[in-house]
Parts: C-alpha cells; structure tokens; sequence
RNA sequence: GCGGAUGUGGCGGAACUGGUAGACGCGCCAGACUUAGGAUCUGGUGCCUUCGGGCGUGUGGGUUCGACUCCCUCCAUCCGCACCA
C-alpha cells in the first residue's frame, strides 16, 4: 500500500490545529528562542513557489528548537496596509478591508497547507485597529521626545520645556533643526505657537517644510529607500523633487548608533555593507569662507580641509538659500536662468547626464581664510543641495568632479598634495585629478611636508583658533519622510489648533480610518481623508488628513507579538524581558535599507523610553535567495505557425517566444496541448528532432506571469504533498543563494518519501517495525545522520541535511533494518522536515503525543568510531591507489605498509621515495625524483 | 566609477580548519518485473583515450609534498550604491 500524502497532511493539519499544538505557553522555565519571518503583504495573486522559501527553513528551526526543549515563539501576520489594495479600490470602488480581508483568508489557506507551525493566536495585522492603535501610539511618543546628543538617549519633550523656562537654547546639546539661540526670558514670553514651533525643531516626529519625493502617477511622496533611479519602487512611476508641509521621523538622530552597533550583529556582510552605505558617515570640516566687499560668508563642509590651500573656486547647490544674493548685477540674467532651468529637470534627468559640466559664475568671490585670496564663486548642479551645506570648496587638483568643472570652465588648477616620492608637477598636463590621500603637502605654508593624515588635523586646529571652522562628521542618512496622500494606511492621532500640530490623547486611540465616498485625492488635491465627514475632533478642531507610510506598521511589529492581546501596553516589560528580541530573522534582502533601517531605529528609541531590554532587535539574520524560473521556448518562423525544435533553430530563421511550461515536460514539448493552449497555434505545424520530439529551449529568468513559467505551490502540494515540497525546496540547494526552480527534480524527493515509508513497511504495506537489537552497522549510520542534522542545523545547511537522510535511507533499506531503536530516533529527527510522515509513523510506532515535542536523540559518538581507514595512496600528488590499514598504526608503519605495497613498485621505479608525507586518517602521498 | 557576492559534469548542487573533486538528487544509458508504463527495482554515467594512461573546479601565474580551498592577475555574471564634497 503506497503512502497516502494527502489524507495524512489532512488529519495531522487538523489534529494541530485541534490540540493547539503549536501555541505558545506562558509563563515557562524553558529557555526562549524567537524564530520570525519578515511578514508578508498579502497581494492578490497568492503565494508562488518563491514565497515559502523562507518561512520553511525558518520553520524548521522553530520545530527543531521546540524538540530540543526551547520555549519557541514562531509567530505569522501581515503587513497590510499598502498601496495594491487601494489602487484596487480606486479602479473598482472595493473597500481596501475587503480586498485585504479576502486576500489574508487565502494565504492563510496556501500557508497552513504546507504545515507550518506558526502560532496563529499571536497573529498580527497592520490594519487592524487593534495592532495600528499601537502604531500610532508610537508615532505619539516620537512626537513627544526629542534627542539629547549629549546624554545619547531620546529624552520627553517636557524635559526640553524645562530647560528651555530655566536657562533657554544655550546649554542644549540636541539633534535640532538649526535656530537662532534664545534665553529663558525670551522663552517665557513667547506664546504658545511660537514655543510650539520651537519645539518642533527639537521633535523626534516633526512637521516640517521639506524637499520631498513627488510621485504624481501615486499621487503621494516617498520615502528615499521607494525611489529607485527617480521611479517609485511600487509601480514604476516618475518621481520629482518638491516642497512640501511634511511629517518626518528625525532617524538622523541615530546614525552613529546604528552605524556602530553594526559591528555586532550576527547579519549577511552584504546586508551590514548596504547599511553602512546608506548611513554613510563622513567626517571633515565646517570651513567658513568669506564673501569679498560682504559681511556674508559661505559654510562648507569638506573630508579634506588639508587641501585648502589647493581651493581655487567655490560652487553652491542652485537652491543655496545664497545663490540669489551673491550674483552680481550683470550675471543675474545667467544665474536666473541657469537655477530656473535645475529647477525644471528632474531629479531622473540631473542623474542621467551625469557627465555633462554645466554651471554658471555669480560674479562673486569668497576669500579663502588661509591664504586671503579671492576665488570665484559659481553655482553648478553637480552640488547637491540636501548634502553637507550645499556648497562646497572646489579643489580641481584633487578632486575628479572639482577637476572636470575646472577643465571645462579654465579654471586654475593647483596641486597641493604631491605623490609619495615626487614634488611639483605641471597640471596643465594631467588627465586626471589626484584624490588620493597618500602623499604629502606642498604650496600650502605652515602644512607643508605634512603627510595628508596630519595635514588634515593640523588644518582643523589651525580654522579652530581662527574661529574660522570646526570639525564635523556628515551622515548621508536623510530623516525619514512619514506622511502619505493616501488612504490604506494609520491616520495620524494628530489635529490642528491655530495651525500647529498636537497630539490627541492616549486614550483616544485607535484613531479609526474614516469612511470616504472615494479613494482618490480631493479636488483640491487634498488627501483622501480630507473627503471623511466630520474628520475631526469632539471639540471641533480638523485631524490631520496624511496618513502613515507603508514601513509605519513593520517597525516594531516584533515586540507586539511578544504580547499580542495586551490592551493596555504596546507589550508588557515582563513579556519583553522573557522574549527580548528576535534570536533568528529570516527574510529578503531587499529590505536592508527600508525595513531593516526604520526597525533598528524603533528599537532603538523605545529601548531609549526604558520598554524593552534589547538596543537591536534582530540578533541573527539570514536572507533567503530568490526563487528563479525556468522558462520554456518554443522557436517560431516568423509570419508562419510552424515552430521549429530547439536543436534544428538553427537551420531556419526562428524567433524565441516563451511557452507556458506546464505543457513542456523534461524540456519536450506536449505538441497538443500547445496548440490547445491559444487559438491561434490551432494548426500549429512542428519541424522537431530525428526522433518526433519537440524540444523546447529554457532559460533562468524572473519568475513572473508573462513569462508563463510561474509554479504555484498549490499543484506542487496536490501532486506530491507538503512534505515533499517542504524537503525539496530545502534540497534545491543553500537556502541564501538565488536557484532556479526545476520542475524535474522534485521527483527525486517524492521517490524519497515513499522510500522513507517502505522502511517502516513490508512488501505487502503492513506496519512491520521490530524490537530487535540494532547492528553496530545501523547504529553508525543513525549517528552520523544525528551528527550531520546537528551540525547543518547551525549553519542553515538544510540542503545536505536532506542529502544525509537519503543516504541514511537508502542505506537502511540495503540492510533491510526494520528495527525501533533504529527508525524512532530517525523519524525525530526528520519531523522538522517532514512533519506530516512523522507523526503519522510516530503515531503508528505507538505513541500518542504530537512528535513536535519529542527529544531530538544525543549524538553518541563512539558508535562513529572507525577502526581502519582506507588511505588513498598518491604518488608526486596524484592518487593511485587506495590501501585499507588500520588506524592505530603510526605514522612509521603506515609509510611501510604503503611501500611494501607491491602497486607502489610501478611508481617508485626501483628509485627510493625522496619523501613519504603521511597524515594519519587522511593521505599518504610518496614524492618520486624524476 | 565604488562596494558586495558568485563562477565545480548535460542540470541543481557536495567537499569540515589545504589532504580521495563531483556526495545527494535530476536527466541520460542499459537491464529486470510488466499488456503497458511517466510505477518499482538493479547496474552504469566528468571529459579524452592507442585502455598504459592523460586532462579536469572561469583565465593566467604563485606558495605547497599536495590547492575548488591560500596569495596575485585578468575575465564573466548577478546584486547594491552612484555627482555624498
């Protein structure tokens, strides 16, 4: 009787879900371990094969740990706000609830098929008012703190107030939007909307005026990491630059910390890498340089204040708040219409021609503060505005963009740094700049000679005592932009007196979605929100009508399942201190500078309130690869309806167009079905192979729909069950790299499977396991398989975890072991795997628990004890033959054995070995002269 | 341009700190049982070969008794970032 897969993951599915196997208890004694998958967006075209890559491997640790006696928290939700759902209801008038809701319902379905031991009580979703409740909460205690750099900790803004009655700005150390100083009396006299404004350059989660991403098509504004080339990630939109009124979340704040903490976390380098980057820590100066017959003067910001002396012109950003005072009368036609036209070109089209020099003078100069000489000041757009103070000391020596701009304006250029081991060079004859930093000073007073490292120091204690600069440390990290035009996202618990923000009480939350007649933005292009009646407080003051970003509920949705039905807090302290933070995460890269970023600093500030016991809250992380496609194809004549088979394309003038791979089996195509397939291939002609067959060309390309060569895991589990889905999605190979998905092999798994249930099975389909005293034999191979899950198990090498329980199985099948002490600690072992086998064989060898809490058997390593070893015999390297001797004889004896070998002859050639290198349990290899 | 990753049979991939390259599986070939099989089982399968052997882990070099593994060079592919001063 063969293995019945489908009504076996049926009863087992059910009996877990009856018994509740898999919620978590607590209180416990045991130890935790915290397994979390990145949440997914439940899209509405279901889970493919790609998706379960994750949550299976991730799965399997949970199951593992839980059997070796870990209290486990394996939680499932959804991330599910989000633009799909609502540009759906835009074209449809569908309620985003309604998709959503539909939606979750059938990944629920696709997951729990594949038998997952997600604890579904825990389950969060970011829609839900119960979970965004605690959304907005946080986003309340942003706005109600502000960063102390001083003390390096997120502060109340109350504390602020304080400081501000007693003493006013001057002795504040803050992470703050720049402002004029003011005392405690100016302070305590101001009203209440000029002290709100104060404050807002201090808040965490701030309003503020800024240059946004603009995407029209969405009808919103991104944050940095959904803009991809001047696109919106989400659909592929323009995106440009403009000012808004905009919430932003002040993570700039936390640069440093995120930076550093970096080097502690168990992460892919990549991921730690990519972080790094997008933080980007640059330290430098702040030089002030004068403007000649002006008591202005223009900050810059440099990571080389050594090469000064070297700075010949200036260039400001075309928005520099000075680029309109400084241009002279009779360049303000140029001026004007050089910033007009940066104005006009997209943020696309300024990094397309990136090589194109363009820029205008201002008929100004600056003085440079150590030298005294006037340079000219120019605005060009290779200087970016939202960078270090938007303008910069252009030194064409040493700096390639600097040296470009000066080629092609005829700028002077002067070399300051000179190569180790040469002196003065003529520039006129360089190709490129010098930006390197090995070398030394020259034309550079009291800093010459220095070696660059030095120079730079000495320059900065020299602009100190001047007064004339200071060093600093840039972060190309921008605050988070917060608010979106949209609707499917949390309303902000904010409303508006006298035109500033407050923040609605606690108890006032969840503040609810509203109900809109429509989706899209007012006429007067205002949010969708704004089309809510009565979208306001009980007093009557107007809510706040952005809503928050995609990212908002994935922030801290870890800790929320520590603690899910808590209605009080966010989580409990004591909840907290028990599951602390996330042991292993498990999830896209893709995330690593959205997710990854915003979830760091959230834990990050709530750490700083006191709630949490964890500064990171991801210690171990791991990404898993992209599933790939294969697709098929068959090779058109052009204007005809004869295709021709992959081997014979060549003969005729072919286009490649990709057939569906459902009709191609092993690379043949199923002729019928294909002109089956669209009406048009009907009398579809065939020129195939010698031997009748249609064979189709592949190639590993992106899964996707067009490509016809997406494969739903719904079939898969139809046809060979979740078990063997699960092994051979593991097996594919290892779990981080990107692989391509092959029909084909999943046959060799399924084999496997059926395999595993004959062990336990005679010839007629009786259950026939056996008490008898397992062999010597059947216990070393039972060990190394323990051994072998042991280790891979550390390093997420599930691929050759499923290779060692073939090789166990089909050794055990060779020997034909039936017996108990052989097969139960097997079948444990395998349930992390293949959990739906197990526990039926678990339940079949007698017992009546769940095998999800069954030990994992201890590794006994004296059953792996060998007694001889067969050495391979290489003579000058090349292995010629292989020679069994036992493996208590010394190194001595084993060189004497392999040369009284009479094989060894041949090699030796009557010479005698010039060296004889053994390594005991290993290799002997003899070196013969030649 | 900068940074990261990867390159091993027809295919997916194994190989721990340098020590038998190709485990395991797919595919393919041959055979058994079968009316038949796309079920099951057995054997074979890196390439070349004059059957002695030779060649083989992207390329070329180096270190070593010995290199997929370490060092240098170059090439290819993929992924980030990209006027960041």
């Amino acid at each position: 009787m063969d293995y019945n897969f489908l009504a076996t993951e049926k009863k087992w599915q059910q009996y877990w879900a009856e018994h509740n196997t898999f919620v978590v208890e607590e209180p416990s004694d045991k130890r935790k371990y915290y397994v979390l998958d990145m949440f997914p967006y439940p899209s509405g075209a279901g889970l493919h094969v790609g998706h379960p890559l994750g949550y299976i491997a991730s799965d399997i640790v949970a199951r593992y740990k839980r059997m070796e006696g870990y209290n486990v928290l394996h939680p499932m939700g959804f991330d599910s706000f989000g633009l799909p759902a609502e540009q759906y209801a835009i074209q449809t008038g569908t309620h985003p609830a309604v998709t959503t809701e539909r939606n979750i319902k059938r990944y629920r379905k696709q997951l729990d098929r594949i038998g997952f031991s997600f604890d579904w009580t825990r389950e969060v979703r970011t829609s839900d008012p119960s979970y965004y409740k605690w959304t907005q909460w946080t986003f309340l205690r942003f706005f109600d703190h502000w960063y102390d750099s001083k003390r390096n900790t997120a502060r109340p803004i109350s504390a602020l107030v304080e400081l501000f009655y007693d003493s006013g700005s001057k002795d504040i150390s803050a992470h703050s939007h720049p402002h004029d100083p003011f005392t405690a009396q100016q302070w305590n006299s101001w009203d209440e909307v000029r002290q709100q404004k104060m404050l807002m350059n201090y808040r965490l989660a701030y309003l503020s005026k800024t240059m946004v991403n603009w995407c029209p098509a969405l009808g919103t504004v991104l944050a940095n990491d959904e803009v991809k080339d001047g696109f919106s990630e989400r659909g592929g939109h323009p995106v440009e630059q403009k000012k808004m009124m905009q919430w932003s979340l002040r993570i700039s704040a936390y640069a440093q910390r995120m930076l550093d903490n970096l080097d502690h976390l168990n992460w892919p380098r990549s991921v730690k890498e990519v972080q790094r980057n997008w933080i980007g820590r640059s330290q430098g100066a702040t030089v002030h340089f004068p403007v000649k017959d002006s008591d202005q003067s223009i900050e810059v910001f440099t990571t080389r204040p050594d090469t000064l002396y070297g700075a010949t012109f200036m260039v400001l950003a075309p928005e520099h708040e000075l680029t309109e005072s400084l241009t002279t009368p009779g360049q303000q036609k140029e001026v004007e219409a050089y910033v007009q036209q940066a104005k006009m070109r997209s943020e696309r089209e300024r990094m397309a021609d990136t090589k194109e020099v363009s820029g205008v003078f201002t008929g100004s100069y600056a003085i440079n503060p150590l030298n005294g000489k006037p340079i000219p000041v120019w605005v060009a757009d290779y200087v970016l505005s939202g960078y270090g103070t938007g303008a910069i000391m252009s030194v064409p020596a040493h700096d390639a963009r600097d040296f470009l701009f000066a080629r092609h304006y005829h700028l002077p250029i002067v070399q300051v740094v000179s190569r180790p081991g040469e002196v003065l060079e003529n520039t006129d004859t360089w190709e490129n700049a010098y930006d390197s930093k090995e070398g030394h000073l020259i034309n550079s007073k009291d800093i010459n000679g220095l070696p660059v490292d030095q120079a730079i120091n000495k320059t900065i204690e020299i602009l100190k005592e001047k007064g004339l600069g200071h060093d600093t440390v840039q972060f190309r990290l921008r605050d988070a932009i917060f608010s979106r035009q949209r609707y499917w996202g949390e309303p902000f618990p904010i409303y508006y007196k006298n035109g500033m923000p407050y923040a609605l009480d606690d108890d006032q939350l969840p503040l609810k979605l509203p109900e809109v007649d429509k989706y899209q933005p007012t006429e007067k292009g205002e949010p969708p929100l704004a089309r809510a009646k009565n979208w306001k407080t009980k007093e009557g003051y107007p809510l706040e009508t952005n809503t928050m970003p995609g990212f908002a509920g994935s922030n801290a949705y870890y800790y929320r399942y520590m603690d899910p039905h808590n209605e009080k807090e966010f989580f409990s302290k004591d909840a907290n201190a028990y599951w602390k933070d996330v042991d292993l995460y498990l999830g896209g890269d893709e995330h690593a500078t959205g997710h990854l970023i915003y979830s760091r600093f959230c834990a990050m500030f709530l750490y700083d309130l006191g709630m949490t016991t964890e500064e990171e809250p991801y210690k171990r992380m791991i990404n898993q690869g992209k599933i790939q496609g294969r697709s098929s194809f068959v090779y058109r004549i052009p204007g005809t309806n004869t295709f021709v088979s992959y081997h014979q394309r060549k003969k005729h003038k072919t286009q490649k167009i990709h057939v569906d791979i459902n009709l191609v089996d092993n690379d043949v195509l199923d002729t019928e079905a294909f002109k089956k397939w669209w009406p048009q291939y009907k009398d579809a002609q065939f020129i195939t192979e010698e031997d009748g067959r249609y064979i189709c060309g592949r190639e590993v390309e992106k899964m996707s729909k067009s490509k016809y060569n997406v494969q739903a895991p719904d079939d898969l589990m139809e046809q060979y069950g979740a078990d063997t889905f699960r092994l051979y999605e593991m097996f594919l190979g290892p779990l981080e790299s990107h692989k391509p998905w092959d029909t084909q092999g999943i046959e060799g798994v399924f084999r496997f499977v059926k395999k595993l249930w004959r062990l336990f099975h005679d010839d007629q389909g009786t259950f026939a396991v056996e008490d008898a005293r397992p062999s010597e034999k059947e216990l070393k191979v039972l060990h190394q398989t323990i051994k072998k899950v042991k280790d891979d198990m550390e390093r997420l090498a599930f691929n050759t975890t499923v290779s060692q329980f073939m090789i166990c199985v089909n050794e055990l099948t060779d020997i034909n072991c039936r017996k108990r002490a052989i097969l139960e600690p097997l079948t444990t072992l395998i349930a992390p795997f293949a959990p739906h086998i197990a526990e039926e064989l678990w339940s079949k060898m007698g017992h009546r628990d769940s095998i999800a809490y069954a030990p994992i058997p201890p590794l006994d390593s004296s059953f792996l004890k060998e007694y001889s070893f067969e050495y391979p015999v290489s003579f000058n390297g090349k292995m010629r033959f292989k020679k069994a001797l036992p493996l208590d004889l010394n190194k001595e004896e084993i060189e004497q054995a392999v040369l009284d070998d009479e094989r060894s002859e041949k090699y030796l050639q009557g010479k005698p070995p010039k060296k004889v290198i053994v390594v005991p349990k290993r290799i002997v290899n003899v070196v013969v002269a030649n």
